[in-house]
DNA sequence: TTATTATTGTGTAAGATGTACACATTTAAA
DNA sequence: TTTAAATGTGTACATCTTACACAATAATAA
């Protein structure tokens, strides 16, 4: 998902050239960086997202994303992914850069630039080990005030999930290894916010060819079962570029 | 194109609270920050890309994006806006954030975080006024090496392009006022790198009716000329949303 | 003035994809 | 045994995509 940037190949040079550059950059002014982890789960046929309380007195009782500062000479994917781990346990999560918010006063103590990172994930895979501040999955849309300018950053990573989970099939990020076709169309519903016809969907699910049916059905559903399918990881990843654009 | 980030109103609070805050920001490491901005182009058939002579002893030769630092408080759209304006006289431009670069030794004089940001113009209409070292138009593919990490981050940029030129009919921007299909579609196959079909081309675009035919005629072409047609700006503003995925 | 060259402008048929829509079947629960 | 709730399935129609050819026009060169 992310790329991570590679390290520049500069030509090593004369001393007095690079005590040049490092004079020049000791000119810049420079500004604190944290990074803000948008972390989307699926459960009980809702988009839930991953929030502690604020650590500020000031914003007390405010929810807050899993947010810190990013240490020196600590590359940003890093330190997303290491906050992610202080904070919550997690691991084997893959996290996306967003984008970056900047006004100047974001932060009520000075300026701080933030990076805003996005990442689904399959709530059972992922026990929280409640490191930080009252770590809860909370319903997306019953969130409407956080701290500093946190709902603007939500807000944004959700139009960015929109718009990816269209792009490719990301949904299965958020789902059991097993699911039902019911399961893959509620995701899709609840983060589209649209409602799609069931024939259509599974017809297209079925054209893709990336569901491979696990020979199961669902269990303690009060009404009859439905098939159960895994994802095809192996198919997908052959044809990336080919399920860019999936259109209901 | 770019969504201002609005300020965060955080309630007033008591001075000992800010302190707080104030400390807490103070305990962050501190980075100098810059803006790098790739302006795309568009002329005698081939995508162009500005640039400057690195003013880097150390790079010295090489093409590097028109940056520079972001100043104490300033909001980073507006010192990408600020920083285009001191180096090429340019104003009425737009400019996207494509992705924060943070590799900690992507730059000889130490660690310094940069943000990319993209634009694509039409040359006619922005006359340089060189206040840079060496402001020039390149022709994208010729684009080998460059200072620092700016490769990385001008071939990030131009996928980043790709994608949005399939997204927003903008093209336009990087056309004269006037312009015949042929440009338009030469346009299309430049940035897409691919040949597309002439008659569908125009098909797709005549129905999507953006076009309006201004009623004159190619010149000084050494051939039967073609129309000239002037994109449709308040239409699609109007409909924005329904252009989004447009496949050839 | 004429012939040559390069490019414009135009339509259609076949295939692929998207959309709208209904009914019998299966399980659990009452 | 009935009821409730959801599964599984196919077709016709409309829309969009793709492949493809030829006459008309202007500029240029002979």
């Amino acid at each position: 998902m992310t790329k991570k940037p590679t390290p520049t190949a500069f030509p090593t040079h004369a001393p007095h050239l690079i005590k040049d550059a490092v004079k020049l950059i000791a000119s810049y002014p420079k500004v604190p960086i944290t990074v803000d982890c948008v972390i989307f789960g699926f459960e009980e046929n809702e988009l839930k997202v991953l929030l502690i309380r604020s650590d500020l007195e000031m914003y007390k009782g405010f929810w807050s994303l899993l947010g810190d500062n990013a240490k020196d000479n600590e590359e940003l994917d890093s330190a997303a992914y290491r906050i992610l781990k202080e904070r919550t346990g997690m691991n084997d999560v893959y996290l996306d850069q967003v984008r970056a918010f900047s006004h100047p006063q974001r932060h009520p103590g000075g300026r701080v630039i933030t990076l805003a990172y996005c990442s689904l994930l399959n709530i059972q895979h992922h026990e929280l080990k409640i490191y930080a501040n009252e770590l809860h999955w909370h319903s997306f849309s019953s969130i409407k005030e956080m701290a500093f300018d946190h709902k603007e950053i939500l807000d944004t990573c959700y139009a960015w999930l929109q718009k990816r989970i269209q792009e490719h099939p990301l949904g299965f990020n958020l789902l059991p290894d097993k699911f039902s076709l019911r399961e893959l169309q509620n995701l899709y519903e609840a983060i589209l916010g649209v409602s799609l016809d069931r024939r259509n969907f599974r017809k297209k699910f079925a054209s893709m060819g990336l569901l491979i049916d696990v020979g199961e059905m669902e269990e303690d559903v009060p009404h009859r079962p439905g098939k159960l399918y895994k994802f095809n990881f192996e198919k997908y990843e052959k044809n990336k570029r080919k399920w860019i654009g999936i259109d209901f």
